[in-house]
DNA sequence: GTTACTTCCGTAGTCAAGTACGGAGTCAAG
DNA sequence: CTTGACTCCGTACTTGACTACGGAAGTAAC
């Protein structure tokens, strides 16, 4: 389905995912990304699934995965046995949900804040950081 | 209010808050935490605020937030000026807001994995990185 | 008022995640 | 069949975020 595809050099892909040359090959030395066969004497050659994998290293980053623990969500990807594999996705997606929670609260409070600003646009108070007690701010604000 | 309450040495803080003595002094010269005034030729004291400061910067570094922008959203919690602050709140909600959609891809693909992995142990396929492309899943999951 | 733990402070070292470098090999155009 | 750009590969350097070290000074318990 994509093997004509297949025609990016590595510098291609780095271009189309957005990140450098470098940075392949040291996602190829840590397993991240698969180094694909060089025809004999030749030079490797990359497609669309490698973009996408490029992009979903690079935005998990940006959610605050390490790179050990993308390696684990890509094994997901890769298709372990299911039981291992079920495991693995229940205790990342607890992680997951943690994170969503309390960036849903810090949304709260930021769009709080923007919402008083316009309102009244002299005195302010944040609670940003009030905004991650657990008790706080699901369904009612209070804190002690 | 809490005068009294502002009673911890900076080992105290640090184990209070669950980081290491050097990461308060880091923190300090970075600027994220201020220190307190240390009566002469004596020691510093630190209380409950400084305790919820450092957990909300090790809480927003697991999501994926550099020290910088911790600053950036500490400085609205601190209080700066009313348009200023409410630009940089603005600015930092559509971030988190992309955020938590990302996670809310993955957090589905997961969750998805799970539940065909109870329903029919054996082949399991996991749209992981499908799960972030642009136009999929927000109100229909479909995929191609 | 000595002993044992802390704080204070500057400087140096570590670890994860890249990023740069340099020389040999490959490829595409002219 | 040479020139210029790119790949390949190993090794070395950089950056962000700590973490450790060491000596002087504070402090608490005996």
């Amino acid at each position: 389905m994509l093997d004509k595809a297949n025609s990016l050099t590595i510098g291609g892909l780095a271009k189309a995912a957005n990140v450098n040359v470098e940075t392949i090959r040291y996602y190829q030395r840590r397993g991240l990304l698969s180094e694909p066969k060089r025809p004999p004497g030749g030079i490797r050659r990359y497609g669309f699934a490698d973009i996408d994998r490029l992009t979903f290293v690079k935005t998990a980053q940006q959610l605050g995965f390490s790179l050990d623990e993308i390696s684990d969500l890509l094994r997901l990807e890769d298709g372990t046995h299911c039981e291992e594999a079920s495991a693995l996705a229940e205790h990342k997606l607890k992680d997951v949900r943690e994170k969503i929670e309390r960036l849903v609260r810090i949304e709260k409070a930021l769009s709080e804040m923007v919402s008083q600003c316009h309102a009244q646009p002299d005195s302010i108070a944040c609670p940003l950081i009030a905004s991650l007690h657990e008790g706080g701010i699901g369904t009612e604000g209070k804190w002690d």
